[in-house]
DNA sequence: AGCACGCCGACT
DNA sequence: GTCGGCGTGCTC
């Protein structure tokens, strides 16, 4: 007897465990562990993840495997390991995790369809309905209002079946070819038989005779001019023949990537790569920590480690953070490894991720360069993993499974025995600690290439603008620099972290707050649609004329987002052509790419947006770059908000002079005494870093201690704060007393869609029980987080404590 | 997640 | 006495 244990797509509770299943012997030599298959599960029909297959099983009677959706297995059997692991990590179930690992288009599709096994006997209600067909959808079925009891009447009466369908939404591209079906010389016998009047058949026929090979079908219809109605009708009489091929959607066909060679290293390059080599040569799983300033060449770094690997016939995965996943850093690595490596990042089609996924488990390329889920490539060979900008909060899934990929990749690489790389100017300051206790091997780089400098960082603090009567959001020295920059025919980058208009609408009588009525969050103006908008749902309004509470028409903005800030700079810098980037502008597919395209071709002056302009850009005519408002960020509610802006302010200071001409920075603030403004402005980490680990160890924050933060979410108020309350009480009792518990406190954002948010976190050293008691905590509230819209969200070491 | 089973109230 | 409400528990 042959057994399949089963993960079910039924992500519960009471079904995260393995189901055994028959083998048939039809797939008795095809099941193996890692394939998904279709299996009956009480009445219907599931996908599953085979996981294992055994000779015997001590359950009695068992539902043979319906089919198998795939010929190979889809996960490897480190994959599946790994599935474990990081469901258990983040008490997440099983196949939540499986999930996770594959291109989204290979989830399950179900349908369900009734099909009628009579024509007489069924009642008038259903015949109507199926209107003489034999098969219906149901949810054609449950539109019409179909009675559901009548219809399980019929199912007992052996009158009508309900069908479950399961289906891979998986779909492969292929491109048309048409060919002549017959001999040049019968095609010129052919021509005789056709209508005189049919000129463009004759046409193509002729084409055909000339040229007989396959031609794809839309190049035929652009030579001939012709339509597919006139090829489909010499098809019918089977003169020529479509064929369909199959062929893999490349997202970068349109590109050639110039190649290139390794470059020579500089000395600290190649003092950081020495020991990166070894431990590749000796299959060592090390990590290591490549610190190194912006522009110091870690990219170069990356390059060279991965040339090795390859070398050694193993493969690399890169991991760049989604917002980096850059044209520029895309031709670095087409253009070292060419066709060697598949690109996965959320701009491509699922089609495109599916197929470039397909490229990596046909082991047709030996590099994968993608944003976190592609920390789960399923490579067979690792010889490295590397993350790039590794203290991004990207990294961190933000639904479950909440893992860290940074976790995932030392799992990953403990069993290939290779290492792991994690790269960034500004270290989290966890990775930072472990290195300096010797955890991760530390390698610094200190210098930027070619000599050039850091740019210098002028503060200015807007209070004595304000007093100096300016009351605009732009500094003096602000605007003349960039008009300096513009008439000098340099490239200027502006930052904000705001999208929209302004950040609020108050009534000037009153002082009502114009705000979300899901959310309790106030609602931004955006003038383009002249809407206001919620950026935490859906909700949007146009604009009231009038204030909702006291219907006063003095309505006042406030506050600055990007739009007002690119309308402000028309009127102070007319000459300036502006390019604004933020989630609204770059929302298409491609825009993003298209808006850094037309900047870097010099087709604008400034470049104004979010945190997304940050990041790893790179280009040579950019001089000046400011930071309007540095204030939002540090002052939010979040432990981590000094760092946060430490990072952005080294990251975006680093997109100014990266080649010959020299750069400059200014930063606007209203706090410039602050600690993390002050020192990101000299560039000094190693000073932040003690600075900001004296405030976490006081105040008992990691990486002194961990954290795991609850979110209880519900529609009422009382019950979510009662529900968090008692969680809190239960951790207490369970937990050793070396744990603090803190809360619950309404959440930073105590309403949204309608739901109010409740928190408590535990701050520890060490609970090994911890996981264990969140899952009875989850089981213990099973029946009200099903029925009663109660959520209870677990986040281990969470990167976001909104 | 579905779906059947099963135990209480208002009806032909 | 029966139909149907939805609370409870199972699915290999």
């Amino acid at each position: 007897m042959r057994v399949a244990k089963v993960i079910v797509d039924v992500p519960t509770n009471q079904t995260n465990h393995t189901f055994d299943y028959l083998i048939p012997e039809k797939l008795e030599n095809l099941v193996q562990a890692g394939m998904r298959v279709t299996v009956p599960f009480g009445p219907r029909k599931v996908m599953g993840f085979v996981l294992d297959v055994v000779s015997e099983s001590d359950y009695g009677k068992l539902k043979p495997i319906e089919d198998v959706m795939d010929i190979t297995p889809i996960l490897t059997g480190e994959l599946l390991q790994l599935g474990k692991w990081v469901s258990d990590q983040t008490v997440s179930f099983y196949i939540q995790t499986f999930q996770a690992m594959l291109p989204q288009i290979l989830k399950a599709k179900y349908k369900k369809e009734i099909e009628a096994l009579t024509e007489e006997e069924l009642p008038d209600a259903l015949q109507t309905l199926f209107a003489g067909r034999a098969v219906m959808d149901y949810e054609e079925f449950v539109e019409r209002n179909g009675d559901y009891n009548l219809l399980l009447k019929e199912v007992r009466n052996g009158h009508v079946q309900i069908n479950y369908l399961v289906k891979s939404k998986e779909t492969k591209k292929t491109i048309r070819f048409i060919a002549p079906n017959k001999e040049p010389y019968l095609l010129v016998e052919a021509l005789e038989d056709i209508d005189p009047r049919a000129k463009k058949q004759r046409q193509i026929i002729e084409y055909f005779i000339g040229n007989p090979d396959p031609i794809e079908q839309k190049k035929l219809l652009a030579v001939l001019s012709t339509t597919t109605a006139t090829i489909n009708q010499l098809v019918e009489k089977k003169m020529l023949k479509k064929i369909d091929q199959n062929v893999y959607r490349d997202p970068y066909e349109d590109e050639t990537f110039k190649r290139t060679t390794p470059l020579p290293l500089s000395l600290q390059q190649k003092k950081a790569i020495e020991p990166i080599w070894q431990a590749i040569e000796a299959d060592q799983d090390q990590t290591f920590l490549l610190h190194g300033v912006t522009g110091s060449g870690k990219t170069e770094v990356y390059l060279q480690a991965i040339d090795k690997v390859l070398q050694k016939g193993k493969e690399a995965i890169v991991l760049v953070p989604e917002i980096s996943l850059t044209p520029q850093m895309v031709n670095r690595f087409k253009g070292r490894f060419g066709s060697e490596v598949a690109v996965l990042h959320s701009a491509l089609s699922p089609g495109e991720k599916y197929d470039e996924w397909t490229k990596i488990h046909k082991q047709e390329v030996k590099v994968v360069v993608g944003a976190r889920s592609a920390i789960f490539a399923p490579f067979e060979n690792i010889g490295i993993i590397i993350i790039d900008e590794e203290h991004e909060t990207s990294y961190k899934q933000d639904e479950q499974p909440r893992y860290h990929a940074r976790e995932v990749a030392k799992k990953r690489a403990s069993y290939h025995h290779c290492p792991v790389i994690l790269g960034s100017a500004t270290p989290m300051l966890e990775s930072y600690a472990r290195a300096k206790k010797g955890v991760y091997h530390l390698l610094e780089m200190p210098d930027r290439m070619n000599e050039a400098a850091m740019p210098p960082v002028e503060i200015v603090d807007m209070r004595d603008e304000l007093h100096a009567g300016n009351r605009t959001m732009f500094s003096r020295n602000l605007l003349e620099s960039v008009q300096e920059r513009i008439s000098k025919n340099q490239q200027v980058v502006l930052l904000l972290n705001r999208r929209g208009h302004s950040t609020f609408v108050m009534c000037r009588d009153c002082g009502e707050v114009m705000k979300c009525p899901h959310c309790d969050i106030a609602l931004t103006y955006h003038k383009s649609s002249h809407q206001l908008k919620c950026h935490y749902c859906d909700y949007k309004i146009p604009m009231v004329k009038q204030c909702t509470s006291c219907a006063s028409k003095s309505i006042r903005y406030f506050g600055t987002g990007t739009q007002k800030v690119e309308e402000a700079l028309r009127e102070h810098i007319p000459e300036a052509s502006i390019i604004r980037m933020d989630v609204d502008t770059t929302r298409r597919k491609g825009s993003h790419k298209k808006l850094l395209e037309r900047f870097g071709n010099g087709e604008a002056n400034i470049l104004l947006g979010t945190q997304m302009i940050a990041k790893g850009l790179d280009f040579e005519n950019v001089t000046l770059v400011g930071v309007l408002a540095v204030d939002t960020m540090l002052h939010l509610p979040d432990f981590r908000s000094s760092e946060k802006t430490f990072q952005l302010l080294t990251q975006v200071s680093g997109r100014a002079g990266r080649h010959k001409l020299p750069g400059e920075v200014i930063v606007q603030t209203y706090t410039p005494e602050h600690y993390s403004v002050q020192l990101a402005s000299q560039y000094d980490y190693e000073q932040f870093y003690l600075q900001e680990m004296e405030m976490r160890r006081s105040f008992h924050y990691p990486p002194y201690y961990y954290l795991t933060l609850f979110t209880v979410s519900h529609p009422n108020q009382f019950k979510a704060q009662e529900v968090t309350k008692t969680i809190s009480k239960l951790l207490y009792k369970h937990l050793s007393d070396r744990a603090t518990i803190l809360g619950p406190t309404p959440s930073p954002m105590v309403r949204i869609n309608n739901r109010y948010r409740y928190q408590c976190m535990v701050k520890y050293k060490d609970e090994p029980n911890q996981r264990e008691i969140v899952r009875k905590i989850q089981d213990h509230y099973k029946d009200e987080i099903h029925r009663n819209d109660l959520t209870i969200q677990v986040d281990f070491e969470p990167y976001s404590l909104m």
